[in-house]
RNA sequence: CGGAGUGUAGCUCAGCUUGGCUAGAGCACUUGGUUUGGGACCAAGGGGUCGUGAGUUCGAAUCUCUCCACUCCGACCA
């Protein structure tokens, strides 16, 4: 590609709205625009970026095993209804309804209408496992999109769903998943950390998620510093903390504390210490309410408290309800008595060995002080139970082990879904014994975008992008300084290159040196060739890598073989 | 959805407090010239119904209200 014909609008000042690294790097680079909140359009360098990731994607699912799909972006309505799904989603799921009045979504995921397809097509235990995927946009209506292509409305997913008739041939296929994804992150040259996850709204009975550890990242991650355990912070587990040292503890005491409802207010006015709290929060599952109690240091984990009621779905109870409860406004509920209006107790465990505690009154504007779990309210009973409810924070362990924190971009999760879509989609076969059996299902999500946004991320400088090499928008760069014997000397080195298929970009534009260098810095790509007039006096050309500070000089002649040489090197590095 | 903030040229912003001549700067763009190894310089240009709609006023970018868009923080933490 010549410069002088490209669209590669770089800019030096970049627009105030873009906040992380990566969203100001994408736009002055020239790679993207913003359309609207969430909805960017790819310029040609960022689409040949993204068209370079589904490359290996691709490249790497087929060798795998899987076949290539596509299937539709608008979805009706009724396959959502059917799983139940429409109401999962919610507002995330933007629906609308058509001239002849029927209602449809854009595809948010595509575990419905593969599931139906599957449905159709699969008779016999003879045709399993299969594999299916495809590379598609997706659309969510993100209650708050942000930082750039990290969360954005509108995103390409590689989303591949697998078929099986036993556990083992799923448990099989997710390896061979669990292991494509590592060569596919190893290619696109992002590091990443393997975490064990939750299946969260997809359901399931096991999960990995893939990881680029980075300071703007969303989730996340926990681990061990030995490497034995990393998990995200919606999954792992902490060690029960030790019993506190009883201590004389009075009577339980109501205290005044006219609108104090929040914990640090009520700290505040009572000057203690949030982890001398306890938080009680009520949840509605089905037609039952769930009271859960937490230090008011700690938060609760809703993906533990999802599997203590065994994987039901879980909702805040509304304000109505915890009124009708607690008999008072929202902000004093309390344990004290709690067990008699609720259907279920769950007791976080580092609740259960507080010596005293401050809680609330179940009365509007009353808190009470002194209350001893265990003798003011009930720790096991038929209703309550002790559980691990909350989020880790630092300080806990795990098999003694300290507990680590770091954030990380989501750029894909593996699931095992087992049944969930196939039961209620009717997606069976008929087995050995001629007997119909539901199809188990795996489902395994990469994000197109977020490896572009994440690679920015995680390498970068003052100057621009610094790009692995096999998801460059060029592999080459030529900067021809002067405009005479340096641009003859660059065209040939240009077709040179060309012709081995290395993507070189030779810009040829009349501009100064210094906005060539400044553009191929921002741009990113690995390597540079810079023909100026004194090298070239004496035959030379010189070679720079962009991660690199120094350059070095080669003969005009074997530019392009040590140039090639050079490329293959790095992407040797990524293999 | 709650809170905060911002909307003036393609981009970054000034002007608004205290209403008043033809609405400004830098970058970008066009033309000509001089330059050409790290975002050059000179000169001449083009480009804005000041987010929308209403109101107050002799007069509104400026004051008031409506709506819209965008950004940030929060959104179960009782």
């Amino acid at each position: 590609m010549r410069y002088s014909k490209a669209l590669i609008p770089t800019v030096k000042e970049v627009p105030n709205d873009a906040e992380i690294p990566s969203h100001r790097l994408m736009i002055r680079a020239g790679l993207m625009r913003k359309l609207a909140s969430g909805t960017y359009t790819y310029l040609p360098a960022g689409w040949k970026v993204l068209s370079k990731i589904m490359n290996i994607v691709r490249q790497e699912m087929n060798k795998s095993g899987a076949q290539e799909i596509l299937m539709p972006a608008v979805q009706p309505l009724e396959l959502w209804q059917q799983t139940g799904r429409d109401v999962a989603y919610g507002e995330t799921m933007c629906k609308f309804t058509d001239r002849h009045g029927r209602e449809n979504v854009l595809a948010p995921t595509a575990e419905e209408v593969v599931t139906h397809v599957a449905a159709a097509e699969l008779n016999s235990y003879k045709q399993l496992p299969f594999n299916i995927y495809q590379i598609s946009f997706k659309f969510r209506d993100e209650f708050r999109p942000r930082f750039g292509v990290l969360r954005s409305r509108e995103f390409i997913m590689k989303d591949a769903y697998s078929f099986h008739a036993d556990a083992e041939s799923l448990e099989e296929t997710y390896q061979i998943m669990y292991n494509t994804y590592k060569s596919i992150f190893e290619r696109c040259g992002v590091k990443y950390v393997i975490v064990e996850a939750e299946a969260g709204e997809m359901g399931g009975s096991g999960s990995h998620q893939f990881t680029v550890p980075c300071e703007n990242g969303e989730d996340i991650i926990v681990y061990t510093q030995d490497g034995e355990y990393a998990a995200n912070l919606e999954k792992a587990p902490v060690d029960a903390l030790p019993k506190q040292e009883a201590v004389e503890a009075g009577e339980i005491e109501e205290v005044h504390t006219p609108n104090v409802g929040s914990i640090d207010s009520v700290c505040a006015l009572l000057k203690a210490e949030p982890k001398e709290l306890i938080k009680t929060i009520l949840y509605s599952c089905d037609d039952e309410t769930i009271a859960v109690l937490v230090r008011g240091d700690h938060d609760v984990n809703e993906e533990k408290l999802t599997q203590a009621v065994s994987g039901k779905r879980l909702e805040l109870a509304s304000e109505d309800i915890v009124k009708k409860v607690t008999n008072a406004e929202v902000g004093f509920a309390g344990p004290i008595g709690i067990e008699e209006k609720v259907d279920k107790v769950f007791v976080d465990q580092a609740v259960s060995v507080m010596a005293t505690a401050i809680a609330g009154a179940n009365k509007t504007d009353y808190h009470i002080k002194n209350v001893v779990p265990g003798r003011d309210f009930a720790l096991y009973s038929a209703k309550t139970a002790v559980i691990d409810a909350r989020n880790a924070v630092e300080g806990d362990t795990l098999d003694g082990k300290k507990l680590l924190f770091r954030r990380g971009i989501e750029v894909g999760q593996v699931f095992k879904l087992g049944t969930k879509y196939s039961s209620k989609l009717d997606c069976s076969f008929l087995d050995v014994n001629g007997k119909s059996q539901i199809a188990l299902m795996g489902c395994y999500g990469i994000g197109i975008n977020r490896i572009m946004a994440s690679a920015i991320e995680v390498s970068h400088d003052e100057n621009g992008i610094i790009w692995p090499i096999n998801i460059a928008p060029f592999e080459v760069v030529i900067v021809p300084v002067g405009k005479e014997d340096e641009n003859a000397a660059a065209e040939k080195i240009y077709s040179e290159l060309t012709e081995q298929n290395i993507d070189c970009l030779l810009d040829d534009r009349n501009a100064r040196g210094g906005v060539k260098f400044k553009d191929a810095d921002l741009l990113g790509v690995p390597v540079r060739i810079t023909i100026g007039k004194k090298s070239l006096a004496e035959g030379l050309v010189e070679i720079k890598l962009r991660r690199e500070e120094d350059s070095v000089k080669v003969p005009l002649e074997e530019a392009a073989a040590k140039v090639a040489e050079i490329v293959s090197n790095l992407k040797a590095e990524l293999a």
